[in-house]
DNA sequence: TTAGGGTTAG
C-alpha cells in the first residue's frame, strides 16, 4: 500500500472517529474496512449500520435465517440465563421494568455482549447509558472480550460500531483494538492503526506503543517495529521482551542475545525467549548455560522455561539435569500440563532411560497424540519394537487418533525390528484408514524396513513407484542396506542418486568405500577416497559426548585433549587385553583413511565412543548406567567392543546414535544386532 | 490492559 493510500486510510479513520457521522459515512467505513483489513463479511455489516441509523430502538424480531453471531459469556447471575438473544433480551427488559429492579452492572455487560454485532446494538447502548454506569468500561468489557476470543474480527467490527455511533473510547478500548488486530489472519496494516493511535492523542502510551510494536512483528513489518521501538522514549520489559521473541522466531539469535544484553530489568519470559532460541538452532549447551545463570540470577522458571531446558536436556543427553528440572515440575505443580509432560517424556527417551520415560507416559493425567507418539518412537528406537505395536493398539482402542508423526514411529519399529510385513500393513492403514498421506519420511522408512531385511529388489523398486521425488534419505536408506547385504551394484546405483542430490555429503562417500573395503575391492576404495579428496569433501569427525555430574565431556577419535588422557588409555589397553582374550579382533575395514594396516587398527583403537565409555567407566560409581551420545551412527568396530566391555565390567552402557539406541549389557546389544 | 511462548519425526 502506497504512502499516499495509508494517509488517505487514516485521515479517514479519523474523521470517522470524530464522532459526527450522517447515513453517508457509512460506505465510507466499509469501504476502509475492506481496505484495512480485506474482509469480506463487511458487506453485513454495512446493512446494518444503515438499520442503526434509520432503526427506533425496538428491538428487532430474531430472524432465524441469519446465524446467530451473539458471544456467549459465562454466565454467573441465574437472572441472565433468561436472555441469549437480542430477542429474549426485549422479554428480560419487560420483566426489569415490570418489577422495577435496577440492573446490575454485570447484566449490562452481558446486554452489551448479546447486542454488540447485531442490529440492537443502539438499544444496548441506551440501556447502558439510562443506568449511569461507565459505558466505555462496559464495551472494554466486550472488546477485550471479542479481541481475545476465537474471532477477533469481530472485536474490529465492534470498534468500528463504537466509533461510528460515537462511544466514549479511551486507551483500554485502543489496547484491545490493537490486540485483535495482531490476531487477525489477514490485512494488518500496522502503520494504519499506528497513525489512527497516533492521532487520537496516543503517541507516548507505552501500553498502546508496545501494542503496536507487537502489530507490526506479527505482520511481518519488523522494521516499522524495530523503528518504533528505537525512537520509543520508554520502554519496559514487555516491549524487550517483543523484539526478543520475534527475533528469536527470524532465527536472528544472535541479535536477539544483543537485545537480551541491554534489558535493564529481564524477567522470565526473556530468559525463556532466549533460551527457546538456542535449543531452536542447536545450540543446546548454550541453553543450559543460560538457563543456569538464570538460576543464579533467582529468576523462578515456568513451564515454558521447563520445556526450554528439557529440550535441551534431552539434545544433549543431559540426565542429571533432566532429572532435576522433573523434580522441580512436579515441585511446582506443572504435572497436570501436558506440553511439559510430553517433553520430560521426550527428555528421557533420548536420554535413553525408557523406563523412566514409560513411568512419565502412565502417570500422566492427559495424553494427546504427542504423548503416544513420543513413546511408541522412544520404544521403538530402544528395540522395543513389539511394546511399540502393543501401545499403538492400545491407542487405537482408546480412540486416540494418530498423526503422520506416530505412523514414522511405528514403521521405526518395524524397521528396526526386520517385521516387514507389519510395516507393509501400517504403510497401507495410514492412508486407507487414517487418511493421512504419506510423507517423504515415510517412504524413508520403508525403504529402510525393505533394505535392512535384505529385500534389496523390492527396495528399489518401491522406490520407482513413489510419487514424490525421492530425497537422500531414501536413496541412503537403500545405500545402508546394501552395506549390510553388501550388494555392491545396486549401492553403485543408490550413491549415483545420492551423489547428485547432495554431492558434498561426505557420509555416503564413506558408506560406499566401506562397501568397496569389504568386498576388498581395495582399488575402488581408495578411488573414493581419491573423489573426496577432489570435492574437497571431508569425513565429518565422528564424536562422542557424555555427562558426568553436569559437565559435558566430548570425545574425537583418537583424543589426547582431555586431562584424564592417560588414565583413559591405561584403562583402555587394560579392557583390550581382556577382549583379545575374549575374541576381539579390530575391524579396520571402518576406517575411511589412507593409511597403513597397523595404523588403522590404532585409530580404531581409540574411536571416541570407546574414550567416552571408558571415561565414564573412571568417574562413575559401579553399577551406574554410561550414556554416551554419538554424533554420527555408531561404528560397527565400537559395537562389538562395547558389547564385550558390558560383560568385562558388568555395566549397562548406553549409546544415543544418530539413529537409535544401543542398550549394552551382559555382552549383548538392545539392538541385537540388527541395525 | 500490553508479550503469553512450549511437546512427538525430520
Amino acid at each position: 500500500m502506497s504512502t499516499e493510500k495509508i494517509t488517505e486510510v487514516t485521515n479517514l479513520l479519523w474523521t470517522l472517529s470524530s464522532f459526527n457521522f450522517n447515513l453517508n459515512n457509512n460506505h465510507y467505513i466499509a469501504t476502509i474496512i475492506i481496505i484495512l483489513f480485506r474482509w469480506p463479511t463487511i458487506i453485513p455489516l454495512e446493512t446494518q449500520m444503515h438499520r442503526y441509523t434509520l432503526s427506533s430502538t425496538s428491538l428487532p424480531l430474531p430472524q432465524t435465517h441469519q446465524p446467530n453471531p451473539h458471544p456467549k459469556p459465562p454466565l454467573q447471575n441465574p437472572l441472565l440465563h433468561t436472555f441469549k438473544t437480542p430477542f429474549e433480551l426485549k422479554q428480560f427488559h419487560t420483566q426489569i421494568i415490570k418489577t422495577n429492579t435496577p440492573i446490575s452492572l454485570l447484566q449490562l455487560t452481558h446486554i452489551a455482549s448479546i447486542c454488540a454485532l447485531t442490529p440492537s446494538f443502539p438499544y444496548a447502548t441506551k440501556l447502558i447509558q439510562l443506568s449511569c454506569t461507565n459505558e466505555t468500561d462496559i464495551w472494554n468489557h466486550c472488546l477485550r472480550q471479542l479481541a481475545d476470543s476465537d474471532t477477533p474480527n469481530n472485536a474490529v467490527r465492534l470498534f468500528i460500531q463504537l466509533c461510528t455511533q460515537g462511544v466514549c473510547l479511551n486507551a483500554f478500548s485502543f489496547s484491545h483494538f490493537i490486540k485483535a488486530c495482531t490476531r487477525l489472519e489477514d490485512g494488518l496494516y500496522g502503520k494504519i492503526v499506528h497513525g489512527f493511535i497516533e492521532k487520537h492523542g496516543f503517541q507516548s502510551n507505552l501500553y498502546l506503543l508496545n501494542g503496536m510494536v507487537h502489530l507490526y512483528v506479527v505482520s511481518g513489518e519488523f522494521e516499522s517495529a524495530r523503528q518504533l521501538f528505537d525512537k520509543m522514549p520508554e520502554r519496559d520489559v514487555v516491549t524487550w521482551n517483543i523484539m526478543i521473541k520475534h527475533l528469536v522466531k527470524r532465527g536472528d539469535v544472535d541479535e536477539a542475545y544483543a537485545l537480551f544484553g541491554r534489558i535493564p530489568e529481564r524477567n522470565v519470559r526473556s530468559w525463556t525467549a532466549m533460551i527457546m532460541g538456542f535449543v531452536n538452532i542447536g545450540k543446546p549447551k548454550e541453553a543450559i548455560e543460560l538457563f543456569n545463570k538464570m538460576e543464579e540470577e533467582n529468576v523462578r522458571p515456568n513451564e515454558v522455561t521447563v520445556v526450554a531446558v528439557l529440550a535441551a536436556c534431552a539434545d544433549l543427553c543431559v540426565l542429571d539435569l533432566g532429572k532435576k528440572i522433573h523434580e522441580f515440575s512436579n515441585r511446582s505443580g506443572f504435572k497436570t500440563n501436558v506440553r511439559v509432560c510430553n517433553t520430560l517424556l521426550d527428555m528421557y527417551i533420548k536420554c535413553g532411560c525408557l523406563e523412566a520415560a514409560r513411568s512419565v507416559f502412565d502417570e500422566m493425567e492427559e495424553r494427546t497424540v504427542v504423548s503416544w507418539s513420543a513413546m511408541i518412537q522412544g520404544l521403538a528406537i530402544n528395540g522395543k519394537g513389539e511394546e511399540a505395536l502393543t501401545l499403538f493398539s492400545k491407542m487405537i482402542d482408546l480412540r486416540i487418533k494418530p498423526n503422520a508423526v506416530t505412523f514414522i514411529g511405528l514403521l521405526h519399529a518395524c524397521s528396526h525390528m526386520g517385521m516387514v510385513n507389519e510395516g507393509r500393513e501400517y504403510f497401507t492403514i495410514m492412508s486407507k484408514d487414517y487418511g493421512i498421506v504419506p510423507q517423504i519420511e515415510h517412504y524413508g522408512c520403508m525403504v529402510d524396513l525393505l533394505s535392512r531385511a535384505g529385500l534389496l529388489t523390492e527396495a528399489r523398486a518401491f522406490i520407482k513407484s513413489m510419487h514424490i521425488k525421492p530425497n537422500g534419505v531414501v536413496w541412503g536408506a537403500l545405500l545402508g542396506g546394501c552395506r549390510v547385504h553388501k550388494n555392491v551394484e545396486l549401492a553403485e546405483e543408490a550413491i549415483e542418486h545420492l551423489l547428485e542430490l547432495d554431492p558434498l555429503n561426505d557420509g555416503y562417500y564413506v558408506v560406499l568405500s566401506n562397501i568397496y573395503a569389504e568386498a576388498k575391492r581395495w582399488e575402488d576404495a581408495a578411488r573414493v577416497r581419491k573423489l573426496m579428496r577432489e570435492k574437497g569433501v571431508k569425513k565429518t569427525p565422528g564424536s562422542s559426548s557424555i555427562s558426568v555430574n553436569g559437565v559435558v565431556h566430548e570425545f574425537v577419535a583418537g583424543d589426547e585433549s582431555h586431562p584424564q588422557t592417560e588414565a583413559i588409555q591405561e584403562r583402555l589397553e587394560k579392557l583390550l587385553e581382556e577382549m583379545r582374550l575374549r575374541g576381539y579382533v579390530p575391524k579396520t575395514s571402518v576406517v575411511v583413511l589412507d593409511i597403513e594396516e597397523s595404523e588403522k587398527v590404532k585409530f580404531v583403537l581409540r574411536h571416541s565412543e570407546k574414550l567416552a565409555a571408558v571415561f565414564g567407566l573412571i568417574n562413575t560409581g559401579k553399577g551406574t548406567p554410561i550414556r554416551i551420545m554419538k554424533n554420527l551412527r555408531v561404528c560397527e568396530d565400537c559395537h562389538a567392543a562395547l558389547k564385550l566391555i558390558s560383560e568385562i565390567v558388568d555395566r549397562e552402557i548406553v549409546v544415543r546414535d544418530r539413529n537409535r539406541f544401543h542398550c549394552f549389557k551382559n555382552g549383548v546389544c538392545s539392538c541385537k544386532d540388527y541395525w
